[in-house]
DNA sequence: CAAGCCTAAGTTAGCGCTGTCATAAAAAAT
DNA sequence: ATTTTTTATGACAGCGCTAACTTAGGCTTG
């Protein structure tokens, strides 16, 4: 039989009490006791039942981690960050994958709390604006962190980036290396970032006195084929772009897909940058120039927050950073 | 408050044992009392505390999937659907990313059986292969379920594809094309898969009389530098392959980078094949010649044969899929 | 038609912890 | 020296369920 409280109080000639307060690193327990009963806890390897301390207890030492992304790169990066910062806090992390979308969102997150007690909530982007969600999580009292909301920002402790100056950034770029038709592809309209980044595009060119031409500006879901849908497009215009930035990097990569379908040499004839520094970026030819999105971190920096426990709401920016590589260098020709 | 079983039993007007008997689809409750209790439990949306059950009886509702790999795709898919088949049974999955290499694979599993009571465990490769992990969940009779596992097949019921089989068909497809000299990019060594699929390889060569050239084959690590690394050795050969198979698609991706640093256009040039048919395989260029692992429905059947709860141990082979694309052809030049 | 069996319920203990309250000794404040 | 506060510990109820047992009526069987 897997060894008991109990156990390990008769082993360390405490009150089951007494061991409670060394797990939970509670006050008022002398230095002797506290080595005596650790002595105990280790001899039994002895591991508390999540269940017990979850029902007898306010706290369940559970969060939930609530995502809806396609990018399979994007979820593993914000579950090894929020995992990370669990394990030293000594919480086990619930993965929830859900669907923003889905009417059942708010009976989803509602079953979830109900049946597991979690602590806490990480909502990643989109569900970040999901604010059905969010007005159930507010009524049954959970804190929450999201990851690079859209909305609403002053409603819950949040981590992001800056998007718009990461976009700005990188078509400032682009822009300084000579280009002046600058293709742009949005990401899903589900997405507030892909709103900032288009913004951020619109700004640079703006700074630079280049006019704004919505031909060069096509729509696209994120995804590696609305990328080729969107480059076929804008290749086929009479004056094409000469370089073009998508909004991350499967769109990207489906754009030098177009490209090279269509026998052109990158960088020569077509610059292309993208977005977030998947592992993709690095692996595609040419190497892909693109923004680094500190996910990883954001994911950490979240669940730091979450266990920090702010009565207001902390929002923490993370710096970005431009990863140039070869798929990106001054037009060629006229 | 959060509604109890009391409250469903009080609105219901029957014992919290008819209730407890109805939640968990037991026998013995007559049509018309099922019908008055389950819509107490709609009208009060009532969730049974995940934690009260997991403490009085002997299930938990929750089963643990422990992973260690390196390839967000794959584990995204293991995920994916082994989620699929809880969210049908109504049981919860808890993800532990680990490492199994650790010396602490052994106490990490310990403690999640212990601290969350999980009524069974998945295990995807290479984890599957971690032999002290197998014994310490054997000890305390929790049930299993391995996803590839490469040694002590009759040891837990498993599901599996055949990689020698696979292999041997990705390398007897290039062999038809007329490549007599075929280039192969050993996996990770902790991998079982790895020996498979070098195997498969060797058959095919084998079988059409081609005779097996040490010099042909490199060790590699399943990530992109070490595809980069083996190809770059593998061209520099006085008489280099016309086509390389890789082990998975990370690497086939290094063998795409390299041939295109050194000017090849591919296929004419270099035909070059992947494994797993992850995202990235039709994001590149070119498109790459894979086999589609059927990753995604292992994990389902898995989490099937866990839930199945069979005695003695099944296996359970799906099939893999050739996926021809744009990266292999016929050799070129002699 | 009595003995046994199945069905459809109810009663109660207790799973392994934490919260609350009680208690007592030591330390600090009067 | 006495009161008050702080520190250190224990006793015990109870969190919300399920397991095991009990009860009682209807049905089968020899």
């Amino acid at each position: 039989m897997r060894p008991t409280i109990k156990d390990v109080s008769a082993l360390a000639q405490v009150s089951i009490k007494t061991v409670s307060r060394v797990l939970n690193k509670e006050r008022y327990v002398s230095e002797g006791v506290r080595a005596r009963v650790e002595k105990a806890v280790a001899e039994l390897s002895f591991q508390p039942s999540a269940a017990a301390r979850t029902l007898a207890g306010r706290r369940s030492h559970q969060i939930a981690l609530i995502y809806d992304n396609h990018s399979p790169h994007y979820i593993h990066q914000i579950q090894t960050g929020v995992w990370a910062r669990c394990i030293e806090e000594g919480v086990r992390l619930l993965a929830q994958p859900s669907d923003a979308a889905s009417p059942h969102l708010v009976d989803e997150v509602g079953a979830l709390i109900d049946q597991t007690q979690v602590d806490g909530v990480i909502l990643s982007s989109p569900i970040t604006d999901a604010l059905a969600a969010l007005d159930e999580l507010e009524r049954r009292g959970i804190p929450y962190v999201r990851i690079s909301p859209g909305t609403e920002h002053g409603r819950s402790s949040s981590v992001s980036m800056d998007d718009v100056q990461a976009a700005d950034d990188m078509t400032s770029h682009l822009i300084a290396l000579g280009h002046q038709r600058i293709g742009f592809i949005v990401g899903h309209p589900n997405h507030t970032a892909s709103d900032q980044r288009l913004f951020g595009y619109r700004r640079a060119l703006d700074r630079a006195n280049i006019d704004f031409e919505p031909k060069y500006v096509r729509p696209g879901l994120f995804d590696f084929a609305s990328g080729e849908a969107a480059a076929d497009i804008l290749l086929d215009l009479p004056q094409p772009p000469t370089a073009i930035f998508a909004s991350n990097d499967d769109m990207a990569a489906g754009v030098l897909t177009v490209a090279h379908r269509r026998g052109l040499s990158m960088p020569r004839d077509l610059s292309v940058a993208g977005f977030d520094d998947t592992a993709l970026a690095s692996q595609l030819w040419p190497p892909l120039t693109t923004v680094r999105q500190p996910t990883r971190d954001l994911a950490y920096a979240a669940a730091a927050l979450l266990f920090e426990g702010q009565a207001k709401a902390v929002h923490r920016r993370l710096a970005h950073e431009l990863v140039l590589r070869a798929s990106t260098s001054a037009p060629q020709s006229r």
